[in-house]
DNA sequence: CTTCAGGATATTGTATACAATCGACTATCG
DNA sequence: CGATAGTCGATTGTATACAATATCCTGAAG
């Protein structure tokens, strides 16, 4: 419905991908809604660009699971619900608990100072008790695990399949910010093991953290409107 | 060099994707080399197209880990390494071990049918001891059993990361094509779990089945020359 | 009142034109 | 002879024009 879509766009990794970026965050954070149609046309106008960015950004987005399209009938954000919640986590389950692993035997002292860095910012952004800013930060650390793992096809994977989980992940923590706290909790526990080394603490605490978060997300997202668009 | 790239452009489900699929074969059966530029302009008149559906063609194929795309600097096809070989096969044991666990527990009648007819396939493309047949014959088992799971997240991640392993199969199949008989037999065991409707004996055939490939495949493509183009 | 045919409209798919940028080559200067 | 700035060609990135098709509305027939 009403939404204000007002990214600015810079170009230091090309058009479609900046674009991508913001539709992403718009997607995740519902300033666009499940359901909602996607017109080509109208986003190319509202930023004064043509449609030929646009659709390629859109395309990075149906990559994502965030936006479906079907030939000659037009694009639009993917839809919640709980089966699609449940098949999310349990591939979240599987990768992130390779990630995490393969980041306790691969990782360089600089990617344990990453860790650390955004393991603090994490802290910080829960003070705040603010949602996006948490869950921005989470997806940092999270990426930061990842690329611990230097697997870059496991990297490719798992950019493809968080900012579907990140959908979820906000509408609970909306709802609970109590999350936030064991999610900050798990993440130090995972980030312990990747400092120790140990691959299967990693991945058995990785595993854990996200069979929780899946069990605890899945609660209040069936006791949420979420899955009924407002229409 | 010498790429013939000739494969007949019907269009029952979009040309970009008819591009990409016939794309997608020529990298997997070696027909389009490791490291060799790929010019859409080339593409296009080739085909008597339009640049258009060649970029998006190509974008498919970079999110399938076949085709890099650098700004600004154009496309080639991805090499081979034994690091990537080892980043894919890591990655196949958990999603192709949670497919099988999935589709063992949502299998339908029909999924069932699907799954013997393909296997059937598969025994004759085996007589036959054609790699490239073989290898069709395969995937399309695969697909099978991802379908089986009925999870589409899972298979959507699975068909982002079954072409890029389908390379590294057939160089080893070209080169060993015993290799055939232990690819039958594993997906036999698995088929057979799947139809008792036992998670944890799919599961386990599976990751079995894709451990003993990996530790195979790997030791055939050190010993090939796959790694180093014959420029 | 419902259903179906037909056309108008909105939107995507493809082709083409133009702009920007990268790499290689060359010529000139030290 | 080596290094470097400048220019040219090749190729991608973006914009625009055109074609094809799906959806919606209208209206007439049953």
């Amino acid at each position: 419905m009403g939404t204000p879509l007002a990214f600015n766009l810079s170009l230091p990794e090309g058009l479609p991908q900046e674009l991508a970026r913001g539709l992403e965050e718009a997607i995740v954070f519902r300033d666009l809604t499940p359901g909602e149609r996607l017109v080509e046309e109208d986003i190319a106008s509202r930023f004064d660009i043509s449609r030929s960015p646009v659709r390629e950004a859109f395309r990075i987005l149906e990559t994502r699971g965030l936006v479906l399209r079907e030939a000659r009938r037009g694009s639009r954000v993917a839809d919640l619900s709980r089966r699609d919640l449940d098949e999310v986590y349990a591939c979240r389950v599987e990768l992130e608990g390779l990630a995490a692993a393969q980041a306790a035997r691969a990782r360089t002292p600089a990617d344990l100072d990453s860790l650390d860095e955004r393991l603090e910012a994490l802290t910080v952004a829960r003070d705040r008790a603010s949602p996006r800013g948490f869950l921005r930060a989470s997806m940092a650390l999270s990426r930061a695990i990842h690329e611990a793992s230097h697997n870059r096809t496991l990297i490719r994977l798992l950019s493809t399949l968080e900012p579907q989980a990140m959908r979820y992940r906000y509408v609970a923590y909306v709802r609970a910010e109590s999350l936030m706290d064991a999610s900050l909790e798990g993440n130090g526990a995972v980030a312990e093991s990747i400092h120790t080394g140990d691959c299967e603490a990693a991945s058995a605490a990785t595993t854990r953290m996200i069979r929780n978060a899946w069990a605890v997300v899945g609660r209040v997202f069936d006791e949420s409107d979420a899955a009924e668009p407002a229409a």
